[in-house]
Parts: C-alpha cells; structure tokens; sequence
DNA sequence: CGCTGTTTTGAGCGTCCTCAAGAGTAGTGG
DNA sequence: CCACTACTCTTGAGGACGCTCAAAACAGCG
C-alpha cells in the first residue's frame, strides 16, 4: 500500500533457465555480478557442469552453522542473508550481508568447517558449488581459478574496510558508510539507489557496525532530523545523497 | 643489557640455504609455517623454482603502497611488518601484522594492485612470490592449489575475529586477545610465549585494537597493577597467563 | 649532551552504552 | 474481524568508558 512498495528490494530476480537445465551460469541474468564476471564463454559452460543444485532457505533458517562440515561454497540467487560469529560470551557479530551475486562460506576452506552462520533474512535461495569441484575445475581452467582468487581477495579487502569503520569511525560515519554502501550495491542490481527497504532489524545492523540497536536507531533519527534521510521502519529513502556520501569520513573538512 | 635481551624477538633466523640456491623452500626451517606446511615433497620443490629472490626491507622502510601494481606476495622470511590502510581524512587503520612465515600482499589480488601499505616494522627479510608463476604453478599442483585457498581462507577468518574484537570487547580485552594471539604465534616459532619485545609502538597497537595510544598505555598499566603483566616500554613478561587468557571474553562470568 | 620520538599519567569531556518505558507493526487464532 | 501476543523500533535519563588536551618522564641516537 505504501509507495515504497514499487521499489521494495528483491522482485524475484527471474532466472533465465530452469533450476534443472544444464545452463546454471551461461544464462543466468547474475552473470555479471557473480563469480562468472570475468570468465571467458567456455569457461562458463564449464561452470554450468558445476552448478546444478539449487537450494531454498527460508526467511530465518540457516544455510550453514559454524562447525558444519565444509563441502560448498554458496552464491545467492535471490533473497538475503547475514553472517554471524559469536564470541563465547554470547555476544554476536554479522560479518557480513550478502546479497544477490554474492557468495557465501569462503570462511570454511581454511579448516574444512564453516566458521560462521549463515542466516537468511527473507526467502532466499542458492546455487550449490561444490568446492572440490570447483577447485578440479579451477584447477584446469586458469581463468577461472584467477577469478576465483580475484573473489577471495576482494572479500579480504572489504573485510579491511569494515575493520577501518569499526575501528575509528563515529556512530554516524558507520550508518552513513553502511548505508551508502547498500545502496552502491543495489544500484548495482538495478534497483533504485535510493529508496530500498532494509532487510535487516536495527540490531543486526548494531552487530554489524558494532553498535548497540538503540543507538543504530538514534542515529536513524538524526540523519532524519538532518534531512538527509527519510525513514519509516524500514523503509529508507535517501534524500540527500551527496550530503551523507560526505558523512563517511569527512570530519576533517 | 637487560635480561630480556635474551628472549627478544627475531634471532636472525638462520637459514638452511642460501639465498640463490633453488631449494628455497624444500630446506627452509619455516617449512612447517609457511605456505609449505601441506604440501609433498614433490611440490615442495616445485615451490623452490618460484622463490628465486629475496628482499631485504629496512625498518621504516615500505615492502609495497596502495596502489603500486600487483605482481607477487611475499612470504616474512625474517623480521616484523605492519599492514595498513587509510581513510581520507588520514585516520590509519593497521590491519595486521606479520611475522616469520606470514604472508603479505594477498589484498591485491583483487584488482592487480597492492590495497595497503606494508611497513618493516625491524629490518626484514622476504621472498619474493611471483603471483602469476604461483598461479601457474598452483594450476599444474593441487596440492599447492588447495594450501593457498587455504591460506586465503584463513585470513578472512582471521579478519572476521578482529572485526568481533573491534565491534564488541573493551580496551582490556582487545589488548589481552592481542597479547594471547602474538604469544601463541611466537610461541608456534619456537619463542618464549611468555617474554617478548613488542616490535610496534603504543601508536601502532592502538592502530589495529581501534584504540588510543594513551588508552593502551593506561591499559598495560592496568595490567601491570592486576600482577598480569610485568612491562617495561616494549618488553612484556606475561606473569599469569591464565588470567590473561580469561579476560578474553570473558565478562559473562 | 641535547635532540627526537615514545611512553606514562592526569583532568575533563563527549559519545555511546545501559536501563527502562512506551509506541508501532506483524502474525495468530478465536 | 479484531483481539492478543511477540517483536521491533523509538525516545529518555543517567552513567561509564575511552578520547582529547596537556605535561612530564624516559629511551635511543647522533
């Protein structure tokens, strides 16, 4: 009924093949977004072989646990997912929000068992890469084992980044980076960059930022307050884009 | 002079070959820490064909920038580093640092060129890896393949458990994981886990715990007072390990 | 021996956390 | 259909932890 809801997040990203066919990445509409990105036609025939499970999650459940026995890797095909350490204490960390293109379990090939929990934010489903496979394969194909290694770094490089804003950046800068980072991503996907509904509840972005909910959501209401957003729930609308990109590391003006 | 000199850090690792001949890594007493750790035989001397070269890195001086082009990783042959990143308003972030056996480059992979700076923290000893023989070479060995996945993997792990440290613990914890984690490495090299010179400045550590220089003095003074750490500037004796190790997370007594 | 950079310690302040209450929203079942 | 429950979000008041500013002790090096 609201007017947010035309630009709500996931429209059922519609898949160019049948979950069964053969043709999993050569005619999947994520091919740019996913680990196929930078992989010749061949290549990606090759991939097809791989990818031939599919697998639902539902909003809730977990795609993974920590300990579970590493065997794949996970792209999402729709949907939204979080993961979550926990420090023995009980206090938890998403580590990260993944969304369509992106890929899950990278964690777990270091000990062969996966180090984090995968959650699903809403209904969500995967494509299943069996990690042997994709390293036989990998392991013919240099393109795409460079790919692969492009990928690993990459996650490295955004895990530093995070590092940087947990680690000297004010309630503020963290929700503005966040936010503009969201949207940088969704912008990617072709959804508006600018008003997106929020899948997550203002505690997981607090575990996120490494800030407690109640701020999360003062802060939701002082850059309201600002006019530099306008929030309803969850419903975020960016209205002065310039304004909050200038919020992210910027004090020293 | 001072009886710690005894258990300082780095006693010039003493090397089982020399530096041009090509069993770089088939006779180096780093083997076991090292990329090498799952590798055959076999491979092993594969390895030593790609470690032709060297690099010796005064302290102070810079192994790569962010931004120089991308062309190998290197492995700590000896000495001490520090990883870091900066924001634009000059904020630094260190995001790690390397000793014996640890690699350095991994983040530029991504998009070819180097995303941090690595900073000799002593005067240093590397080997050089050529990132695109690696490859081709970990295309040819699976085994090889798969130990630097592994690698790979274990390093966004290790990131994932410093962004729970940044996000969630107090300063006293942030130092005492520091502490635990730097013993348990010295201590897989053959070092006293108990005594040991810091390489890094207050400045430095308060750089990768998302801390103040001055909130990390007064933190090993706290130390210090609570009989868990006898420190004189940068030499640390760990008195009581066990009490160390329970401010890890701790607080949920 | 003076210079420079590192470390320690103090006093005051600000940001974020804690505790707490209340409003808004969603899903369920009578 | 609406009441009921559970969850999420908002907002307030007070307090704690770490930051800022500042000065002095200490160590290393020419």
């Amino acid at each position: 009924m609201t007017p947010v809801n035309a630009i709500a997040l996931p429209p059922k990203i519609c898949i160019g093949s049948r979950a069964q066919a053969n043709s999993a990445c050569t005619n999947c509409n994520l091919r740019g977004l996913c680990v196929p990105a930078g992989l010749s036609s061949e290549e990606l025939e090759h991939l097809d072989t791989l990818v031939t499970t599919r697998r639902t999650v539902h909003r809730g459940e977990t795609l993974f646990r920590r300990g579970d026995r590493f065997a794949s890797i996970y792209a999402v095909r729709s949907g939204f997912f979080k993961t979550t350490i926990s420090s023995e204490d009980g206090r938890d960390q998403v580590t990260g929000f993944q969304m369509t293109g992106e890929l899950l379990g990278l964690d777990g090939i270091g000990d062969s068992s996966h180090n984090c929990d995968a959650v699903a934010l809403e209904d969500s489903a995967v494509c299943v890469i069996p990690f042997a496979r994709l390293e036989g394969l990998a392991h013919e194909f240099a393109g795409l084992q460079r790919e692969f290694h492009r990928v690993m770094s990459r996650e490295i490089v955004r895990d530093h980044g995070v590092m940087l804003l947990l680690s000297g950046m004010s309630a503020e800068e963290r929700l503005a980076a966040f936010l503009v980072n969201l949207a940088r991503r969704l912008e990617a996907r072709g959804f508006s960059s600018s008003s997106f509904v929020l899948r997550m509840t203002r505690a997981e972005i607090g575990a996120y930022l490494g800030l407690k909910l109640e701020t999360v959501s003062r802060t939701f209401s002082k850059l309201q307050n600002d006019g530099i957003l306008d929030v309803r729930q969850r419903e975020v609308h960016i209205v002065d884009p310039i304004a909050l990109s200038r919020l992210v590391s910027d004090d020293a003006a």
